[in-house]
DNA sequence: AAATATAATTGACTATATCAACTATATTTA
DNA sequence: TAAATATAGTTGATATAGTCAATTATATTT
């Protein structure tokens, strides 16, 4: 149990990781990139959504955001509308197409998900995902 | 044990341990890019390296890795030699600087890696590690 | 010797990401 | 309530990451 060879283990899932996703991505036939994907699983799981509170949650730039969701507009993933309680924000929702992406992807998702744990034991993966939590939570405590 | 809670683990895991490292890199004092810390670590490890071995290594263009390693020439990390067997390629080595500087990342990566480990027993991150290698496999199975 | 393959480079381009400045609105406070 | 301060979002400039096609100089194959 060598911390170094452990550090080479969880990179090089890291790496194969994002590559299948990539790819099983790629293999739906829609040319959406990652951090489109990715916006448009906070939009569809956090109602109203404002582009604050994407950048918040992706921990990104607020100004990435803005360039974001314009493409995601222009995409016709995606539409704005007026915050009636702040006319500074405007919330933002998915299209009816916007909402068929989040299908296909999720799909996508579970598919790899499904292949990352062939022949893998329940006890194992429940092992290994509550290991996952509790190194998150180690990680993110770091921060203060 | 339901595969998107697992899912869901997995990319905070990677988000957080990722923005970790960066953070540590950061606090160095060394303002050094990603994917230069990468360059290095691979010419570190293999010797003789060539252009051609750090493409390969990393998956990358050939052209992002000569854009790279101008880079890290220019910050005296690494040099050029002439390959005696293939005047077409160069050997990259790392210069006393670039030695120093991996000396410097891998002390980082250990202390992420153990603040991540940190009240997580033994037999845990041994259960953990296994299932990631197992994982890997799976993925990487995936592609042919 | 000619054709083909390979190593590295360069130019042009696209995507991703961040910072600082700005506009418009909200909120606080004096 | 007027002034100061904070916040939501946009824009411009710039940096980093990544790809494609063309080119040069060697190597290898036929």
């Amino acid at each position: 149990m060598c911390p170094l060879s452990m550090q080479d283990n969880i990179m090089a899932l890291f790496y194969q990781f994002k590559g299948r996703m990539l790819q099983a991505l790629s293999e739906t036939g829609s040319s959406i990139a990652p951090m489109h994907v990715k916006s448009l699983h906070i939009i569809n799981r956090k109602s109203p959504c404002t582009a604050q509170d994407i950048a918040l949650t992706m921990g990104r730039d607020k100004a990435q955001v803005t360039r974001l969701v314009n493409d995601l507009i222009a995409r016709s993933l995606v539409f704005k509308e007026p915050n009636p309680n702040d006319r500074r924000s405007q919330f933002i929702t998915l299209t009816e197409t916007g909402q068929q992406q989040v299908l296909v992807m999720a799909k996508v998702q579970k598919e790899v998900m499904e292949f990352m744990q062939k022949d893998i034991s329940e006890e194992d993966l429940a092992a290994f995902n509550r290991v996952a939590l509790a190194m998150t939570e180690n990680l993110s405590a770091a921060g203060e």
